[in-house]
DNA sequence: TCTGGGGTCCTAGGACCC
DNA sequence: TCTGGGGTCCTAGGACCC
């Protein structure tokens, strides 16, 4: 049996805690630039706001209906998450972290008293961390994440579905009979797995519930769609086709991109953000313990300003030798950047991904083969040193605190014209003393 | 005026090989 | 006029997830 755990409305949950007075009002947290609603209140969803809903169409909502905006304060939500998790997998002998709000675990052989676990880890999690969670047990991943979706539903939507359901809901406890109901009751597009293009195809063929998803024959759906939607189907008929990954393996891609907060025409200006996104991809490399292969950089105008020429190029530039040290990789991606950027153009985002990453240490030496004479015989414990001081600095004194000098300048001119906006942005209560929360008695 | 930032996996099609 | 068949690898793009 698998359980999947999940925050309601994660990051509104997280900024709730320590501002009570947002429980109950309509509330929504901004992404990068304010630019977007990325979670909502139950209260705000109510109001028909969608998710990824453009900040200056529901704007209005503020003095029509109470509607408060937060900037997005992913080191509070961060934090809030890793004590979550921590509580969470002490009840399973295996976790898997599927993202920043919601894990899977496996509960291995176990059958009984499900609910009751699931209730009393919801309980702890709530006492311990101020968090608000849904429980769904189910003995595939796919149930797991249906029952999941039944137990937040029912709690949010009265009449929806029994109120039993609601908050812990155990597909396995069900009777045929309710199960078969729940699976009519639900949207075929409400599985995991079932995005909106699928559901939409799935819809014209008439298969608009799940329980029509588990009636239709698996081999068509595979000819028609993938073996992603037969395996889909499959698990909904109760056979398992993934286990819990506890320690799922390192990034393949990791990538740094940004929105700016205005149009940017200038080069100097993008070799500078772009390489802050390579600083940032190679600090993130180097906490994995790996090196890139390549550097893709992009840059983008805006396709929403159609009075604008559009202009979205991108390029990739193979290393002689695979590396996570800032130097390198920043050279890289500025050679790309002044490569792709043409003159006239209002770019609005860039971005730096590395790609072909391979773990530190086994790299293959042949591709050595080519590269620069000057630096063949240099001992590579230097760099190292100098990367993990770099880390070590801007871990203790901030982001930011030493970098590259064509990253720099954008700070010491105080900021740009691309700097984010970020208007409400709360304290990062749990992580910085200096803005630990004050309590008055 | 103002529209996020990460990731994964699968598939189709082309290049290339024998 | 008639022009094989089977394989692998790579890449771009699409769909999905949160």
């Amino acid at each position: 049996m698998f359980a999947l755990v999940d925050v309601n409305n994660m990051y509104v949950s997280c900024e709730r805690v320590f501002r009570p007075s947002l429980l109950g009002r309509p509330v929504v947290v901004l992404s990068n630039n304010d630019g977007c609603a990325i979670a909502r209140s139950n209260e705000a969803k109510d109001l028909g706001i969608k998710m990824a809903q453009p900040w200056f169409q529901i704007r209005h909502l503020r003095r029509e209906a109470g509607l408060m905006a937060l900037s997005a304060n992913f080191e509070l939500y961060g934090d809030m998450s890793s004590r979550m998790m921590a509580l969470v997998g002490e009840y399973a002998p295996r976790q898997e972290i599927y993202s920043i709000d919601e894990c899977f675990l496996d509960f291995d052989g176990v059958r009984d008293h499900l609910a009751g676990i699931g209730r009393d880890m919801r309980a702890k999690v709530l006492q311990w961390t101020g968090l608000p969670t849904s429980v769904g047990f189910g003995p595939t991943k796919t149930l797991a994440k249906l029952a999941n979706h039944v137990a937040k539903t029912a709690d949010r939507k009265p009449g929806s579905y029994p109120a039993q359901w609601a908050q812990v809901c155990n597909l396995a406890e069900l009777s045929a009979l309710d199960l078969e109901l729940l699976m009519r009751a639900t949207e075929v597009g409400n599985v995991w797995g079932v995005g909106r293009k699928t559901s939409a195809r799935l819809n014209e063929q008439g298969i608009r519930s799940v329980l029509d998803l588990v009636n239709a024959d698996a081999n068509t759906l595979r000819g028609q769609f993938s073996v992603v939607l037969e395996k889909t189907v499959l698990e909904l008929r109760g056979t398992c086709c993934m286990g819990v990954d506890e320690a799922p393996a390192a990034n393949q891609q990791i990538m740094c991109s940004r929105s700016f907060g205005a149009p940017v025409t200038e080069l100097s200006v993008l070799v500078e953000l772009v390489s802050q996104f390579a600083s940032r991809v190679a600090e993130k490399a180097r906490q994995q313990r790996s090196v890139a292969g390549a550097v893709h950089v992009f840059v983008s105008t805006s396709p929403f300003r159609q009075q604008d020429r559009q202009h979205s190029p991108s390029g990739t530039l193979p290393l002689s030798r695979p590396t996570a040290d800032t130097r390198g990789l920043v050279a890289a991606a500025v050679r790309l950047v002044q490569g792709l950027v043409r003159p006239g153009f209002n770019y609005v985002k860039a971005g730096v991904m590395l790609v072909d990453l391979q773990p530190e240490g086994q790299v293959q030496q042949e591709l050595d083969l080519f590269a620069g004479m000057e630096d063949a015989g240099a001992p590579t414990r230097g760099r190292d040193q100098l990367m993990g001081a770099l880390d070590t600095l801007n871990q203790r004194f901030g982001k930011g605190a030493v970098s590259v000098a064509s990253a720099a300048r954008l700070e010491a001119r105080g900021g740009s014209v691309a700097a984010a906006r970020q208007a409400w942005r709360s304290a990062r209560y749990t992580t910085r003393l200096d803005e630990i929360p004050t309590v008055h008695a």
